[in-house]
RNA sequence: GCUGCUGUAGCUCAGUGGUAGAGCGCGUCCUUGGUAAGGACGAGGUCAUGGGUUCGACCCCCAUCAGCAGCCCCA
């Protein structure tokens, strides 16, 4: 028998008999062994420890510098932690599952656990403490193969019925005959590895971070386990700059903004998940949904405007009402029937398509495109309520196209092109696009599966052919037709779906829409629903952290503060700000009696782009000391050059600017 | 909805079983100052709401409401 290991430099290493990874590690050098955490072989992610038999295999031993190795790091910090749980609790734990996590914003690892009474801060410190303990001890983790009978008489003997309940899921669903464990002094537990040598390789670049509740499997049917999120790294000056970064982010966050800005409220009085926009706050719903109005116009779009409330039928037609009952404001009751009452409406379409049927449709009409910022209300559960990305009474920027299944790819096809306008009118170009599909096991989604196997078709033939880079997610389709998200993170890296096209032949089946074809007889129409902002209101939380509330010009609350150096200047200030106005700039003036350098500091932390600065100087030469919010003092400027300039970086929505000046 | 944490002045927060404080903001006055904080004085709070324990509750207990984090959900 012999083994022979390919290095990664192409270096080759041959041994009589079986060798660990760790004895490889330690023939090319002793340093490398001490830096090393784990190892691949061919591929695999192993432990040092490993043993390599017979054959040849490509191995790669994992330092820190490799990004799997923080993954077997933070996963062995949720070894760690449950040990510490465990030590705390002893009999009274049940330790469940304890992932790494490397694609989370703010948290490395977790590990839920049933335990006999919630934790507080102060456990939470108590059991970090613990975790420094382990840490210092040093202790070996030793991956132990056992026949799946034994593994469970294992966990029997410690109380863990979790664990042997995975074990039976795994003879299920996999057929194993035996399983991994990981022993790490007085604590065992399932694992497929691979793990640190020791506990001691954790270091002290590590934190627990808070505490959560979490269903057992993931279903809120099951016990609702405490789950201890924290974070680890090989360095502290890593751990250091996450928690910097994680804290920096914080301060961006539009519901922090929101207040200091002045953009909006949201008042107990009023309720929860119903945003108040305030008078800055309105200013960019304005602009935004002005700028998106005349770019339908342009598209062909024709505007409609429909009620807040409507006949609960609709919604049983549509097929909202049986699936999302539990989603709606309660009905309003005229009768004492199930049918006569009316509803809050929570979407728009059923109203549009009440519009696309007032009418006889003729082929040569379609595509009918008709548009509404129209207000939904959705009674989301109060544990989701989050800001303005998250609300109970919000806008969408919505229409439905109808039009022949013949036109539908290239509607499809404009839709998107109109979404990424948005995104890239915004310079938000950090999105994922996902296409939901139909989970074909779940019951709500409604219509045949020959309608939702060409919708599907239509949307993977239009993303194709305009070359998106997309996932597909089985799941995530409306119940009507699969659909196109533009999804991206808010400031603490939740995800949030924003602009939506969604394809849906089975509502003008569930209404009979028609449209009188060139053969002269009735064919049936494809709709799309799609919104590009998706709801002005998340998309503007969503605006306000992308701009840390700094907007361009053209979507300022405030666009120009005319700041006096003494109120001896207030008269000619008054007048600059009136010529602004006059011309369409929204322009604050502050004469109050404070230094210039306050009034300065102060229109700087309201995040105003633009500022004038009024002394003797400019009073005489008809001039403004023009200064702007990062770039700071950019001289004296006559006023009407001042104005057109400012017209022009609003008209070009930012691409010729003052300091551009466009090129 | 579930689990945990939190709720004190407009905002951010400190605080104590014996009826409350800071900074910012706000108001008045002084200062008339040239590119990120001039000074003085002052007004502002049923300590989320409702019960309970106590001689006495902002503080302890319970409930409700709301916020935050996560889970579940999301047309």
């Amino acid at each position: 028998m012999s083994v022979t290991i390919k290095l990664p430099d192409a270096s080759k290493r041959d041994y009589e008999k079986p060798v660990s990874c760790a004895e490889i590690a330690e023939d090319i050098s002793p340093s490398l062994a001490r830096a090393a955490i784990a190892a691949s072989v061919d591929g695999k992610m192993v432990d040092l420890a490993a043993e390599i038999s017979d054959g040849t295999h490509e191995l790669r031993l994992l330092t820190s510098r490799d990004a799997e190795a923080l993954e077997v790091l933070r996963h062995s910090a949720a070894h760690v932690l449950a040990q510490a749980v465990v030590r705390r609790f002893g009999r009274d734990v049940q330790y469940t599952i304890g992932p790494a996590l490397m694609d989370d914003y703010q948290y490395g690892f977790y590990y839920d656990f049933d335990l006999p009474r919630p934790l507080g801060h102060e456990d939470l410190e108590t059991i970090e403490a613990q975790m420094r303990k382990i840490v210092a001890e040093k202790i070996p983790i030793e991956r132990i193969g056992l026949p799946v009978a034994q593994a469970k008489a294992r966990f029997a003997e410690l109380g863990q019925d979790y664990k042997i309940e995975m074990i039976d899921d795994l003879v299920r669903d996999e057929a194993v005959e035996a399983v991994s464990l990981y022993r790490q002094g007085d604590f065992l537990d399932m694992c497929r590895g691979p793990h640190l040598p020791d506990t001691g390789r954790l270091g002290k670049a590590f934190k627990l971070l808070t505490t959560a509740g979490a269903y057992w499997r993931g279903d809120e049917n099951n016990k609702m386990l405490t789950r201890v999120y924290g974070i680890a790294f090989f360095d502290g000056k890593d751990l250091k700059e996450h928690l910097d970064r994680v804290e920096e982010a914080k301060k961006r966050d539009h519901r922090v903004l929101g207040k200091q800005l002045g953009l909006f409220m949201l008042s107990d009085e009023v309720g929860p998940g119903l945003p108040l926009w305030l008078p800055k706050g309105s200013i960019l719903r304005m602009e935004l949904e002005g700028w998106l109005r005349d770019e339908l116009l342009k598209r062909g779009y024709q505007s409609v405007i429909t009620p807040h409330i409507g006949k609960i039928h609709l919604w049983k037609t549509s097929g909202h009402y049986p699936y999302y009952e539990h989603g709606l404001f309660p009905t309003m009751k005229t009768g004492d029937d199930d049918e006569s009452g009316y509803l809050l409406k929570p979407m728009n379409c059923p109203f549009h398509i009440q519009i696309y049927k007032s009418s006889q449709r003729s082929y040569r009409e379609l595509p009918v495109r008709l548009s509404e910022f129209g207000t939904v209300y959705r009674f989301e559960q109060s544990g989701e309520l989050s800001g303005l990305t998250r609300v109970r009474g919000f806008t969408q920027d919505d229409a439905h196209i109808f039009c022949t299944p013949q036109q539908l790819e290239a509607e499809i096809e404009s839709c998107v092109a109109l979404t990424k306008l948005c995104l890239e009118t915004l310079e938000m170009n950090d999105y994922r696009v996902r296409i939901g599909l139909r989970d074909p096991d779940d019951a709500k989604y409604v219509g045949s599966g020959e309608n939702w196997d060409r919708a599907e078709q239509n949307i993977r033939n239009v993303v194709r052919k305009v070359g998106l880079d997309y996932t597909e997610e089985v799941g995530e389709a409306a119940f009507y037709g699969p659909k196109i998200d533009f999804v991206v993170k808010d400031c603490i890296g939740r995800d949030w779906q924003l602009g939506t096209i969604q394809v849906d032949y089975n509502l003008p089946e569930r209404f009979s829409l028609e449209y009188i074809g060139a053969d002269n007889s009735p064919h049936r129409p494809v709709m799309i629903h799609r919104a590009p902002l998706g709801s002005p209101e998340r998309f503007i939380g969503i605006l306000i952290e992308h701009f840390a509330g700094a907007f361009p010009l053209w979507l300022a609350p405030v666009q120009v503060a005319v700041l006096t150096v003494s109120d001896k200047f207030n008269d000619y200030a008054e007048k600059i700000r009136d010529d602004l106005r006059a011309a369409g700039i929204r322009t604050d003036l502050d004469n109050s009696p404070e230094k210039i350098g306050a009034k300065i500091r102060k229109a700087t932390m309201a995040k105003v782009p633009y500022m004038a600065v009024i002394g003797a100087r400019e009073q005489e030469a008809s001039t403004a000391a023009v200064r702007a919010r990062r770039e700071g003092d950019l001289g004296a400027m006559a006023v009407g050059q001042f104005v057109d300039a400012l017209k022009r970086e609003i008209e070009t929505k930012g691409k010729h600017t003052l300091l551009n000046k466009g090129g």
